[in-house]
DNA sequence: TATATAAGTGTTATTTTTACACCTAAATAA
DNA sequence: TTATTTAGGTGTAAAAATAACACTTATATA
C-alpha cells in the first residue's frame, strides 16, 4: 500500500511537489545535496567615449589587488532576478536598471574555497546616475573594456559571454539607450555602437538609419560642450517604439 | 589584529576562498542559504518533418497525465554540464550530444512543493539513435513542437526559451546536422530549416546557398525512400568546416 | 577676420536577397 | 508498353539592402 511510492518508481525526477510528508523524510529525498548560489554582475558603463565595466578592487588580504565583479549571495527568500537586482543596488544605489541574465556558472572548483555556484546577470547604467559614495564604499572602479585587469574566478569568461550577449541583443533591441544620458547627440550615439560592436560605423549612413527611426527624437536642445557649432541633442521614446518594436543597427 | 577580518570589511562579496577557517565558522557567514538545484533537459528531434520534443508522461498520481521535461537533481561531485549530460544520457542512452545552457529559472516558487533552482539545457538527438528501452522505462514519448501538451512548473517557459535560442544559433552555426543521420538528402535538410525557422523556403535559393558550403558534402549514395527518382544524399563534414568556420542558413 | 573643429547632408555602386517555372528520372498504373 | 505521377534537380533577372564616398556649415577661439 505504501508500495507505489518506493524509489522503483519509474519517474527520473521526483519534484519535491509530488512527494508525500512521507518521502520528503525519507533518506532517499534527504541526501540531495544543496549548493550555495551566488550572483555575479557585470556592469557596463559608457563614457569618454568607451566601454567601462565598473569592477570591485580588493585592497586588503588575500588576494589583495585582484579584481572581480560586484557579487553576492542568494537568499532563501527571494528569486534569483531580485537578487541580481539587490546586488547592483547595493553597490550603485540604482533601480530600475537593464539587466539580463548571462547563465549559470557550475564548474566544481570555480571557487578555490568552496564549491559554490554563480548565476552571472550583466546590466546596462547610465554613468552619470550612480551613487559615488557607495561605490568608493567597496573600492569599485570603472575599468576600460579594452584594458581589464586581471579577475579572480572565472570572472573573465562571464564578463566574456556578458560582452557578447550585450552585443548581439544590442543589434535588435533598443537597449543601448540605458547607457547614455537622456538627452544625447548623434555622435555620441554612433560612437556607443562603435565601441559595441567594436567597428567603425559611415556617420551618413549611420545617421540615414536613424533618421528612419521615429523613436529617436530631436529635440530643440543643443549640445555646445562636443563642438563649437554645437549637436541637434535627441530623446529615445519608449512610447513610439513600442507602437511598433523594430530596431536594427 | 584579527579585526581586519571582521564582517565590517567593505567587501560586498565574501567568497569562502577568501576566507579563514574562522571566518567559515563565524555565524555571518554559515547562514547563507543552501538551495536545490536541479537539471532540466528540452531534448529536440527531428522526424516526418516536424521537430519533436521528447517530454515524460507522469502516469500516476499526483499530477497524472502532466508532462515534463527530463530531469534531475545537480550532484556535489559533478559540474552543471556534466549533470546535464548524465540526465540526458539517463533517458536516451547517449553521450557526446550536441547540448547548450538555457539559463537559470529561479522564481522562488516555480516548483511549489520546495524551492529548487533549474538550470534549463537543450540537446539536439538524432531520432535514430536513442535508447528506446530506457525512454520507455521513463514513459517518455515525442511529441509535435506543434502541439505541446500542458507541462508542469514553468517547463513552457524552459521550452520557449530553448527554441527561441535554438533558432538563433541555428542559422549561424551548422548544429542543425546533430538532428539528421549522418546521410541525408537536400529536401530533408531543407525541411529541417522549414521547420526551425517556421517558414517556408524557396528550394532553388536554397540549394544555391548549400553548393557554397564545401563541408555540405555529396556523396554517392542515393536515398530511394523519400522518392521515385531517388535524392542524392549528403554528409556534413566537420573538417572541412572547421577550416573555415562560416555557416549562414 | 582668419582658422580650426565637429555637425550635418545625397547619390551611386555593390552586394545580397528574393522571385519565379520547367525539365528529369524512376516507379506505378493503365 | 506507354502514360501518369511524384519528388529531384536546375539558372536568371528584379528588387532590396548595404557600403562607399566628400564637401559645406555653424560657431568658438586665435
Amino acid at each position: 500500500m505504501e508500495k507505489e511510492y518506493t524509489v522503483d518508481i519509474p519517474a527520473p525526477k521526483i519534484s519535491p511537489a509530488f512527494l508525500t510528508q512521507e518521502q520528503k523524510m525519507a533518506p532517499f529525498y534527504n541526501d540531495k545535496d544543496r549548493f550555495l548560489v551566488a550572483l555575479d554582475c557585470v556592469i557596463f558603463g559608457f563614457y569618454e567615449g568607451e566601454l567601462h565595466l565598473l569592477l570591485l578592487k580588493r585592497n586588503f588580504e588575500p588576494a589583495k589587488g585582484k579584481w572581480s565583479v560586484m557579487g553576492g549571495f542568494l537568499h532563501a527568500g527571494e528569486s534569483a532576478d531580485d537578487a541580481a537586482k539587490r546586488v547592483l543596488h547595493k553597490l550603485t544605489g540604482l533601480q530600475d536598471v537593464y539587466m539580463e541574465q548571462v547563465g549559470l556558472f557550475g564548474e566544481i572548483n570555480r571557487d578555490p574555497g568552496e564549491r559554490v555556484l554563480s548565476i552571472a546577470y550583466y546590466a546596462l547604467i547610465n554613468i552619470n546616475e550612480y551613487d559615488r559614495e557607495l561605490v568608493k564604499k567597496y573600492n569599485a572602479h570603472w575599468v576600460e573594456m579594452h584594458s581589464l585587469p586581471p579577475l579572480i574566478f572565472d570572472h573573465h569568461e562571464m564578463v566574456r559571454k556578458a560582452r557578447k550577449q550585450m552585443r548581439i541583443k544590442a543589434s535588435t533591441a533598443p537597449i543601448g539607450f540605458n547607457l547614455l544620458p537622456e538627452l544625447f547627440t548623434l555622435s555620441q550615439l554612433q560612437r556607443l555602437y562603435e565601441v559595441i560592436y567594436d567597428e567603425t560605423l559611415d556617420k551618413r549612413n549611420f545617421r540615414k538609419r536613424v533618421n528612419d527611426m521615429d523613436y529617436i527624437e530631436k529635440t530643440d536642445k543643443i549640445d555646445k560642450t562636443g563642438s563649437k557649432r554645437g549637436a541637434a541633442m535627441y530623446r529615445f521614446n519608449d512610447k513610439v517604439y513600442l507602437k511598433d518594436p523594430k530596431f536594427k543597427l
